[in-house]
DNA sequence: CAATAGATCATCT
DNA sequence: GATGATCTATTGC
């Protein structure tokens, strides 16, 4: 059950990666919904988009934390480059780390196979909180983070 | 407690 | 050559 995510939109959103044109790493933000947007980052991490906006337009929304239902052991079986136990799920590079999650699902379909991503049937029973995103400079304090009001699994600040 | 340093590399300038 | 949609451990108050 995800219960953060943020928005990244394309146009003037400074903070996309997509806001500075099509390069190599960003076609598939340009590509049809749906798809994984899979990205290395400061060195050591991994994070997870999923492409969102229609073909030409780069919107997608960041995978920031969720709660895991099921697969815990083997998330928590699973190892960070520091050796460490994961399994841990509140942050976006260890979100990837525990689902296992690397540039290889760089393009895989979300709606479809192994790693579908399903919709919640009936209307959301929590509330849902709106802050700044996190961990950017360019429009930091534009409202596109989205979270689970209070859920042990979002992430800090 | 809050602040910061360090790990570490693909991507873009 | 600099930087970043991060995380953890360590230092400093």
């Amino acid at each position: 059950m995800i219960v953060e995510t943020e928005a990244y939109l394309g146009g003037d959103d400074l903070a996309a990666h997509a806001s500075r044109g099509l390069t190599e790493r960003t076609r598939i933000l340009f590509g049809p919904a749906g798809r994984a947007y899979v990205y290395f980052i400061y060195g050591m991490h991994e994070c997870l988009n999923v492409v969102a906006e229609r073909e030409g337009n780069p919107g997608s929304v960041l995978i920031r934390a969720l709660e895991p239902l099921w697969g815990v052991e083997e998330m928590a079986a699973r190892r960070n480059w520091h050796g460490q136990r994961c399994g841990l799920t509140n942050g976006p590079g260890k979100l990837t780390q525990a689902l296992g999650i690397t540039r290889e699902q760089y393009g895989a379909r979300l709606d479809s196979g192994p790693l579908t991503i399903r919709q919640w049937k009936s209307k959301p029973q929590f509330k849902i909180a709106v802050t700044p995103r996190i961990g950017i400079r360019e429009c930091a304090d534009w409202p596109l983070r989205f979270i689970w009001d209070g859920h042990a699994c979002v992430s800090k600040r």
